[in-house]
DNA sequence: GATGAATGAGGATTCATTCAT
DNA sequence: AATGAATGAATCCTCATTCAT
C-alpha cells in the first residue's frame, strides 16, 4: 500500500502541474500552486522529482507515452496500409480532441528550452512505428515516395492545427470534417 | 530629430527582446538583459512599454506586420488564382526561412498565454488578403468548397512544420522540396 | 544485547556527524545526511539525541572526554611536576596529531554559538586535572606564579597553533620540531 | 555624492554583516536580518555583493587590511627589531582588543569553509611585513634561529589566546598581564 | 525501537518596476 | 527624455522535525 500511495501522490503532482501550466503557462506556475492544487506540501513535489525542470520533463514523457498508447492500443497488424493509417490517426484525432489538456501540454513545451534534448528524444523514438508503416507503404508502393517529414506534416499537421482551433472555440470540427481532412491528405501522399 | 531617435530607441528595444527571447525563452529573459543589449538603461524600456507583456505582445504586432508585407509586397493582381496562391506561398515559406527569429518569436508566443486577444485578433485580421483570395478562388471554382479554416491547414502548415524542422536543422528544406510540397498541398484543394 | 545495540547506534551516529560535519561544516551537513552516513534512518536520530543542537552539544562533550582520556592515559602520580607536563603535553600532542577529525571538530565548535554555554563549561571542567599540576608546580616553586590562564596559553597555544598548521599541510610538524617547541614553552613559564 | 553613497551603503551592508554574523553565527544570519540591520532592501545587497558567500569573504579581508593598517600605523623603521616587535605585538593586541567584532568575525572564518582560497592566500600575504622582521631578527642575531611557523606561535597565540578569554569575559586582561606576557613571548624567542 | 514519507517554515536570490537625479 | 540604484514581492528549494506504520 505504501507503493500505491506513492504511485498516486506522483500522479497527483502530475494532474496538478499538467491542469495549471496549460492553463496559466510555465511561469505563472509556481511549485507552491502545484503543490496546494495537488493536495500536498510544497516540500512533497521534491520527493518525487528533483526540480521544477525534472517535473515538466517527466510529465511531458508521460503525455507521450499516453499518446502512443491511445494512438495504438486496438491496431490489428492485418490492416492494409491505409486502413492501418487511418485507424491510427482518426485514434491520434481521437486523443487529442478528448484530452485537451494533454495536447495543449505538448504543444505548449514541444519546442521549449525547458525540454532537455535527452527528453525530446525520448519522445520523438515513439514515433517509430508510424514511421515503420510509411516504409512499408513506400515498398508496396502505395503511398509516393517521400522522405518521412514530408509524409508526416502532409498528413498530419493539418488536422493538428484544425484541432487546435477547435479547442480554442475558432472552428467546430465536426465528425464529418474529420473524414473530409482524412481524405484531403491521405490523397496528398498516395500514390 | 526627437522623433527619429526615439524611433531608434524603440526599435533597438524591440529587436534586443526578439533576440533574447528567442534565443533563451521568455522567463530566461529579464528586463535587464534586454536593456543591456538594446545599450539603453533598464527604466527607458518603460518610457516606451508599459510593462514587459506590452512588449512582448507589441513586438508581436510587429512581427505580424513585417510577415504581411514580406508575404504580399510586389503581389499582383491581375494574376490568377493559382499563381497568386503560390507567389504568396513562397513569399511565405521565403519570410519564414530567411527570418527565423521572427518565425521562432511567433512560434512561441501564437499560443502563449502572454499574448492577449486583442493582439492575437489584431494579428489574425492580418491574413485578410488571403481570405479574400481563398474566396475568389472558390467563385471562380479553381479550389474546392471548403472553409477557409481547413483550405488554410491544407495549404500551410505541412510547409510550415517542415520549415520548423529545417531550422532546427533535423531536415534539410531545399528549393526542390519546397516547390514539391506546393503541388502537394496545391493538389489537395485545388478542384 | 538491546543496550549494546543502542549503543551503537548512538556511536554511528556520533561518528558520522563528526566526519560529515569536519569535513563539510555544520550548515552543509543535513541531517539526513548523517542519517545516510550512519546507515539509519532519519527519524532514528531523534531516539538518541533530541534534536541537531544537542547532537552537536553531545559529540563536543565526547570529544573533550576522549581526549582527556588520551592525555592522561598512563599518567604516573609519582612524576615529577616538569615529567608530568611534558608527558600530558606530548600526550595531548600526540593525540589532536593522530585524531585530526576530533581536533578539527573542537576548533569548530570551540566558539560557536551552537555550543551552549553548559557544555562549555563541562568542557573545560575536565582540564581540573591539569589545573592542579600547575598549581603544584606553584607551590613547588618549579613555575612562575602566574594565573592558570597565562600558563595555559604560554604552554598549549603555541603548538595548538603549529598541529593546526601542520594538519592543512602549511607545515611540517616533526619530532624533533615537537621537542623544540616543549622546551620553548616550559622555559617561558619554569621559574 | 552618487560614488559616496555608494561607499556608504556598502559599508552599512559590511558592518551590519560583520555584527550580525560574529553575535548569532552564519547560519543564523538571514540576508533578509542583514538588510533590515543594514537598513536596506534585501535586494540591494546583491548591487554589492554577488551572493552570501561574497559578501562573507570581503568582509574577511576588509578586517584583515584594518588590522594590518592598524597594526603597522605609526611603525618606525628606525626602531630596532626588538622595539619594532614590541610595537608591532602590542599594536596588535590593542587592536583585536578594541575591536571585539573583527576580532571574533576573524576567528569565525578563518577555518570555515566559507573563506576561499584565495581570499585566504590574500588575507596570509598581508603578514609579509612581520615575516620580514623575523628574518632581520634572525639575521642580527637576535632572534633563535627558528621557522617563521613558530617564531609566529610563540610570539602570538599565547596573547591571541588570552585575548579570546578576555573577550568572552573569563579573564581580566590588564595593561600589566599584557606587559608580562610580552616579556615572557619574546624571552622565548629571542637569543 | 526503527523507519522514511510528509511536512511547511525559512532562506537565498531574482527581477519587474519605480523614481530621484 | 534618460538613467540605473533601489526596492521588495515572489519563487524555488532545503531541511529539521514529526508521526503513522
Amino acid at each position: 500500500m505504501a507503493r500505491e500511495s506513492d504511485k498516486e501522490k506522483r500522479d497527483l503532482i502530475l494532474n496538478a502541474t499538467l491542469k495549471l501550466i496549460t492553463t496559466n503557462g510555465f511561469d505563472a506556475t509556481p511549485m507552491s500552486a502545484i503543490a496546494t492544487e495537488a493536495g500536498v506540501a510544497a516540500g512533497t513535489i521534491y520527493l518525487y522529482f528533483k526540480n521544477k525542470e525534472e517535473l515538466i520533463n517527466e510529465l511531458y514523457l508521460e503525455m507521450k507515452v499516453r499518446m502512443m498508447n491511445s494512438v495504438t492500443s486496438g491496431y490489428d497488424v492485418t490492416l492494409s496500409v491505409e486502413n492501418s493509417m487511418e485507424f491510427i490517426w482518426k485514434n491520434y484525432v481521437h486523443h487529442i480532441m478528448t484530452k485537451p489538456l494533454e495536447f495543449r501540454f505538448c504543444e505548449l513545451f514541444t519546442n521549449s528550452p525547458h525540454i532537455n534534448r535527452i527528453t525530446k528524444e525520448e519522445g520523438t523514438r515513439m514515433l517509430q512505428p508510424v514511421k515503420e508503416l510509411f516504409e512499408k507503404g513506400r515498398k508496396e508502393k502505395i503511398i509516393k515516395n517521400l522522405p518521412d517529414e514530408i509524409v508526416t506534416a502532409q498528413l498530419f499537421s493539418p488536422i493538428h492545427n484544425l484541432v487546435k482551433l477547435h479547442l480554442s472555440e475558432q472552428f467546430n470540427l465536426t465528425e464529418k470534417v474529420i473524414n473530409t481532412v482524412f481524405k484531403l491528405c491521405w490523397e496528398s501522399i498516395k500514390k
